[in-house]
DNA sequence: ACAGCTTAGTTCATAGCCTTAATCGTGGCG
DNA sequence: CGCCACGATTAAGGCTATGAACTAAGCTGT
């Protein structure tokens, strides 16, 4: 129930952001399409394309013929009108990416974090240095950089200053959004990375086509982004999709968050890892981190092995069944690097747990998939922030002059770019 | 990313709809504040209060002085433009009422139903004949009357048939919209009942001026109604909110939907008394049935009981937890009546226990409360359906000419009217 | 009693938007 | 070269909200 008036200009708005929305997704189209599909009037939709053809934002993609009339011209969103940068703030490393407006990855910088708990203002100098290396590296001027669209872990408040609640970074109420917008004149958007790679599976990987879907991740930790009528369901306090800290086993496993019983005891790496360790009788399994110890478990043929995997499998069609019986999605996406690992060898008995465990009818009206994108859509995720809002808008005119990026406190570090 | 071309009509039908939404809910208001309120100029909010004055829709409730200037006309929703029609379909019962526009229920009308799986073609005529009693009784107009709106147990798809599947009643793949559409021009709208209690009392009950909440409903079953964003949280087919079938003790109790470790299997008023009975050595609890059967539980002070009860209260902490963590609301609202009873006497306690299980932030920004309304809420919450549409569309004028309600199946009872 | 002030609400000219209908542009066909 | 088919553009018209000027209604002080 919104109570925001509705004047001339919002329509023209919205029906720019309803055009520009249709010729970015269903690739080149001709006006006549455009107005077929949108019930516009051919009229508005020259017009209107007119308009964003006139700013840049739209170009002719190419003519098709027609058996006897004048052709048609097919329309496309300027892959140069702007540019997107999307960065992933992960344990280990920054990870920073340019892209056009087709989302073709241009450039590339990472910066490895050794520290634990990294100070929010080297971050901050990390992602701004990144934002210059990779206009530079791709040779584009920095003021064609329509947004920034930063990843990170844990629960991020919409507010303008983006106040960042991170228990893995040692964040407590860091406002990254306003540190970062600060530096630059460049719009920012922070969002949470497991709904970041969840918004980049439904645009560009196994989400595609689904309205309401949930993609369930599973690596050290456990978590789920939900996608409701095309977006990211948020919550009150944007902290939805807490997963992981579920539970599914009343008054069972103590869990690293200190309660008992979370579905992350059971499934998590550490939990399934940990598991193995007690059934197999104190010894763990082979392999230096978790992500090889865990590869080695899934190779081993033990009867051992075999039980707790088993189990795994269980207690995961378990929570599967738990998100569709909740948020009865079209599509479950399973991911994150043991979700993915698991998935691979056991999605059939996956699937069949889940059916057990779900109600019938939400079951039968939801598949479960895998993740096809790999964890570097953590980033390109996040570089669809500013594409919303782009889109959203209709298009914005880019900012005039130069754009200020100040980067000021150097990083301690070059950033390994390639 | 809705796809749909905004006209200049859509405007004046939009702003209507923001300023009968700010009159309804805000009581009476002045031009003046109206467009304070809405950021629409004063010109406008003349022009569009002044056509729906002229359609009776909107009207004057009186005047306020103000020290020196002229005085300030208030204006409010007419409550006699036309009638809302509300009903409840039970398992023992259909109870149907009529609503003013203020939401003052004005008559009711009430028809047994004595047999496990109704007859879908009886209860149509049952709540046909229940139209026409309601109107009769409280001398309104059929014509004038908005809407239907019926609440029934189990899932409705939304589409414009309203296919109703309920296990409880034996219904499967029920068209009860389209049935009821055949027999009167009325619009009808049909929706889950636990999704119209959730609806009344977000807007007259405990979830008042809440955006974000979830209504826990704890009875024989177990259930939830999700709002977000002021609106009900449907999902892709409308079966969102299945709480009671989530596993929250894996490989636990059986419960009656085949699986096992189910929440209602240890919350449901089924599944406490049950297990009070295994705890008390086959004896069950006094009380001819469930209802009054918890009632002696929850008074009784024996060890037994108190064991049961602590634990059912830990099962139920971990749930709503659950909800918690996953939806991240600014309130759950916790009904049903057994989930009333329980909450009258252990809401502390329920409070405390749900903060062991949930995630420190989303449970800090949670608040958790009692239902206010009663179960006649259902009825009422079903009579909200037109309402919203009333709103969301700014009013629409009233169909012209007689209406159309064939009673023609008499229903094989006289109804209970009082 | 009446000018002067204050606040509420209305009227009117204007700019902006989309739509329908007519017109222009481009290519194929006989 | 005329005709036709189809895409795209231009022109005329109907709605909508807005701001400025204006009217309405009540109070205050002389």
């Amino acid at each position: 129930m919104d109570v925001r008036r509705t004047t001339v200009r919002d329509m023209r708005r919205a029906n720019r952001a309803v055009l520009l929305t249709r010729i970015w997704l269903d690739g080149p189209l001709s006006r006549h399409e455009l107005g077929q599909s949108t019930a516009l009037s051919l009229a508005s939709v020259s017009n209107l394309v007119g308009e964003m053809i006139g700013e840049g934002l739209v170009e002719v993609a190419g003519l098709v013929e027609s058996d006897g009339g004048r052709p048609r011209v097919l329309l496309r969103v300027a892959p140069g009108y702007g540019y997107l940068v999307g960065a992933d703030v992960g344990e280990t490393r920054i990870q920073v990416e340019l892209f056009d407006l087709t989302m073709t990855a241009l450039a590339k910088a990472e910066y490895p974090l050794d520290v634990a708990a990294p100070d929010p203002g080297q971050v901050v100098a990390h992602l701004l240095h990144g934002l210059i290396a990779v206009t530079e590296q791709a040779g584009v001027d920095p003021g064609t950089v329509l947004g920034l669209g930063v990843a990170v872990s844990g629960t991020v408040e919409r507010a303008a200053d983006a106040v960042v609640h991170a228990q893995t970074l040692g964040w407590e109420g860091v406002p990254l959004g306003a540190m970062l917008g600060a530096g630059t004149d460049i719009p920012v958007h922070v969002d949470n990375g497991a709904k970041t790679l969840g918004q980049a599976e439904m645009w560009f990987g196994a989400g595609r086509g689904a309205r309401h879907a949930v993609v369930a991740l599973v690596g050290s930790g456990v978590g789920a982004a939900v996608i409701t009528d095309g977006v990211s369901y948020r919550g009150a306090h944007s902290s939805a999709g807490e997963w992981g800290h579920t539970t599914i086993a009343y008054a069972g496993r103590r869990c690293r968050c200190g309660n008992h019983g979370c579905l992350e005891a059971y499934v998590g790496a550490e939990g399934i890892l940990d598991r193995y360790r007690q059934a197999n009788r104190g010894r763990p399994a082979a392999g230096g981190d978790e992500e090889s110890a865990l590869g080695e478990l899934l190779r081993s043929e033990t009867k051992t092995a075999e039980a707790v995997l088993d189990e795994t499998v269980g207690y995961l069609g378990a929570g599967v069944a738990n998100l569709i019986n909740l948020f009865n999605p079209e599509r479950v996406v399973l991911g994150g690097w043991a979700g993915l690992a698991l998935g691979e060898r056991f999605l059939p008995r996956i699937r069949e747990v889940t059916a057990r465990h779900a109600l019938r009818q939400p079951y039968a009206q939801a598949s479960i998939e895998l993740c096809q994108l790999g964890p570097d859509a953590v980033a390109m995720g996040a570089a669809t922030l500013p594409m919303v809002r782009l889109l959203r808008d209709g298009g914005v005119p880019r900012s005039a002059g130069a754009v200020r990026v100040d980067a000021l406190p150097r990083p301690g570090r070059r950033p390994r770019t390639r």
